[in-house]
DNA sequence: GCATTTTTGCAATAGTGTTGCAAGTTTTAA
DNA sequence: TTAAAACTTGCAACACTATTGCAAAAATGC
């Protein structure tokens, strides 16, 4: 495939089977993915250190984003395409599936702003929701 | 101080010198506490063990509870008395300060309801705000 | 194609959390 | 008050997750 070469060259990085792989994984996966499915996806090909240093690659340059989960495990998923290196636009609201353990984007769904206390200053808010997915319904 | 030992017994708990100064801690401090937080201030006093197996045994027992973060560390805070065992009602916004980093529950503040898209059914929802706080504006 | 730069794999190390078990402490109730 | 029962603790061992340094290998630029 042409176009994930070509995400990875527009992002300044050196393409390798590596990057190419996990890179197709992400796209080709609904949901989002940790570390732990990539490994196991990927077959026994790769090391779990390049594994872990090309999702944080990922990360750095905005091909990804880190989501928030509420049991201490990291989760990855792509980022929109208004994403850049250093500069997330990643505000919308992540959903987690009680029934297929999904992790799924709401590109669509914004973080709500919510009324702080006197004297707080809000930067950045995450809002992470459970429930049951339009697939599991 | 005789109030920890009636919380410690209120639920069915054993008073132990390790309960006694983890729940006093909880207390004495503003904001959220990791297990790394505990055991420094405890001192060489307690087992990491220890510290693990009371600081579940709290969550259970519903006298603390658990704050989701954004980067996958795990942390306390003590629930306000209408928490019961296994049924909490930590329902409110999280805030992590930029700059003291501590964390705090902003109990008055309840995590606002958004619209899903079709299919999707909501059973919680967390919210972590990033800013800067009371004390460091 | 060759030199430079970047990435990879290996080994070693650190952090985090759990479990089994024996020893120690707390509770209960006589 | 004491002894048995119940529970908690500390230790050792283990498993999983993540990071770093370094040499070998691969990709890039010319």
């Amino acid at each position: 495939m042409v176009v994930i070469e070509d995400i990875l060259k527009k992002n300044q990085l050196s393409v390798t089977d590596g990057r190419k792989k996990i890179l197709e994984l992400f796209i080709s996966s609904e949901g989002a993915l940790a570390h732990a499915d990539i490994e196991e996806k990927t077959g026994e090909n790769f090391d779990r250190v390049t594994v872990y240093r090309t999702l944080n690659t990922f990360v750095e340059k905005g091909i990804i984003h880190h989501i928030p989960t509420t049991d201490n495990s990291i989760l990855y998923a792509l980022c929109k395409d208004n994403c850049e290196a250093g500069h997330h636009h990643d505000n919308h609201v992540h959903f987690i599936c009680d029934v297929c353990n999904k992790t799924i984007c709401l590109d669509e769904v914004t973080v709500p702003t919510v009324q702080l206390p006197e004297g707080f200053r809000p930067s950045h808010a995450e809002m992470v929701v459970n429930g049951v997915c339009g697939d599991c319904k």
